[in-house]
DNA sequence: CTGAAAGCGCTAACAG
DNA sequence: CTGTTAGCGCTTTCAG
């Protein structure tokens, strides 16, 4: 069978030139006279060849791959930032070669291993936390990485998330226009700098307004989790709002509140997300909830990482971009509110 | 910096063994004396020396990457099959090398040829239809593909589906049983086998009871799409049973129905999907629908594709899967109803 | 079992 | 601009 992989030399056989004329034809920093481009391109045209990347990336030292690692996908909110971050890369000539990591941190640390023996150019941890020593790690490998989605305390490690604080803020503010008082919270996977960012500026805002949280349970960015959880918040004394850390738990939320605690959404409880998922939009939840403009995120986490593959010195860079509370027909909305 | 990149030569160097022993240590069809091994997996500790995997790839024509095409991330169907796919593949030691096909027939073509620059050992296509000399072009370059969630003509061409013939009709069997006699179809996108499968099994069990299509529209598998499509259907003599093609338009179709027409489902109209994906089990959907075996088509799906890896005489192989109708509240379960 | 040697396909100096 | 010459890091004969 046509086992065809066509080699530069052959091309070049078969155009008359030498082996490296053909490499230089098909490389971006070229430089070939007009007659070797054209006898190259056709011989290359009728043979069918195509630089085979592999070979390029390691001679070359850039295999251009980016290594994305990802945890759940469940979330509607990654797969569209998996979408747009590998139609963006693609753009600029990159592939992303993907890791499904475990929730376990060791395992984390194997996929990274693995990441960093296919080359790549630069890795994407999305909603992963990484150990010190693994950023370490693809420091030494002199790989930048980019984490997307969840910060860190490392100033050194660069990052792309939503303005969590403001927009925990924005929630509170909001909820407390409406003439909420008692007000719950659900939060997310508490080791999520997401999680931890999103209550602390939901919190300092009611906080500011002298009012406490009347409620607090945990839902680990789990639906599962988040139905339980609100069972329990709803036992006694229940609130007449909640801010729910992401639209994926959101969902869980409303379900569970309206119908088996058959209460109305917003009448009795006004619920808020975060994220703005598609789903959120659709007009069984019509979740009001803070948009993560993901487009500007993926862009900024793009741009990030290709200057780092370009200039290793380039410092790290730690972006909350502010996304919009959206407002929809889940929460009580305030007269006369306007933002 | 450490850029590190250790090398087997640096390895061998500090374990006192050439470094082809240190390649053999390191390659799964080994030999090598205990002691050699054991120097060398020291040597290679204390250096933290792991194998490059490109230039192994060169070597040896296995890259180990598989490359994956997707369309649309939107249906909750495909980033649950790329997690499983790709954890699938994780555990035989693959990876997946992502590529984002736009929906024109042109694009496919480029998408698949940079696959190809990468030299990956496979291809699964989910939810794209391939020419005729794209899948010559593969079959020449000696890279096996399977189709994933859409079926071909061609029989050289392996792919693996849902049986959706026989879910199309276990559909109208039930919608019969339940006394439903005006009964409409949304469809998919008309280029799909998935589309035309689920419509033939569908309607062919309708006719064999005697039953017509009472009313059809093409909602294309996308939200908007299926949203005018139900208005279409409702404007004059609407149906009394809906059944979508999939259940990413039957959410659309199910609010459209309810808070647009105002009608109850399935008092006023009972709705039925196809897929089964997470939100389909969500209370406020509580979609009936036919259910797409995920994992035993993702572990089809790769058995195949690596059968074909190892031997690329293997015959190609076409499977339909068949999923259970997941009974839920959307729909009027007919008296007495099992299955 | 082990080392030496020959490349995989390509890019990047290096002289012309 | 072009051809020649080295390798990238590794696997794989081939002798020993």
């Amino acid at each position: 069978m046509g086992q065809s992989k066509v080699t530069s030399a052959e091309v070049a056989a078969r155009a008359g030139v030498s082996q490296s004329a053909v490499s230089r034809v098909f490389t971006p920093g070229a430089s070939a006279s007009g007659g070797t481009v054209e006898k190259v391109r056709k011989a290359a045209a009728e043979l069918g060849y195509r630089p085979n990347v592999l070979a390029r990336a390691m001679v070359s030292g850039k295999s251009r791959i980016i290594g994305l690692v990802v945890a759940y996908l469940d979330n509607q909110f990654y797969p569209e930032a998996l979408q747009k971050l590998s139609n963006a890369l693609q753009k600029q000539g990159y592939h992303v070669l993907i890791f499904m990591a475990g929730q376990s941190a060791g395992d984390i640390g194997a996929v990274v291993e693995e990441i960093l023996d296919y080359q790549v150019d630069g890795i994407i941890a999305a909603s992963v936390a990484l150990s010190s020593d693994l950023t370490e790690r693809c420091r030494a490998a002199g790989v930048p990485m980019v984490l997307f989605n969840r910060a860190q305390d490392d100033p050194h490690m660069s990052a792309v998330t939503s303005d969590n604080i403001a927009g925990g803020a924005k929630v509170a503010a909001f909820l407390l226009a409406g003439g909420h008082r008692r007000i719950g919270y659900i939060a997310g996977w508490e080791g999520a700098s997401t999680q931890r960012d999103r209550e602390a500026g939901f919190v300092q805002r009611l906080e500011a307004a002298g009012v406490h949280l009347h409620a607090r349970e945990v839902g680990n960015f789990r639906m599962d989790d988040a139905h339980e959880a609100v069972l329990r918040m709803f036992t006694t004394d229940p609130p007449d709002a909640v801010f729910v850390a992401n639209d994926h738990m959101a969902f869980s939320v409303m379900d569970t509140v309206r119908f088996e605690l058959n209460l109305n959404v917003p009448g009795d409880v006004s619920v808020v997300g975060y994220d703005d998922v598609p789903a959120a939009g659709w007009p069984a939840y019509d979740l009001t909830t803070v948009r993560q403009p993901a487009n500007r995120m993926v862009a900024e986490t793009v741009e990030i990482l290709l200057s780092k593959i370009k200039a290793a010195d380039t410092p790290a860079r730690r972006v909350a971009i502010d996304g919009p509370l959206v407002l929809r027909g889940s929460a009580r909305i305030p007269e006369g509110w306007t933002e």
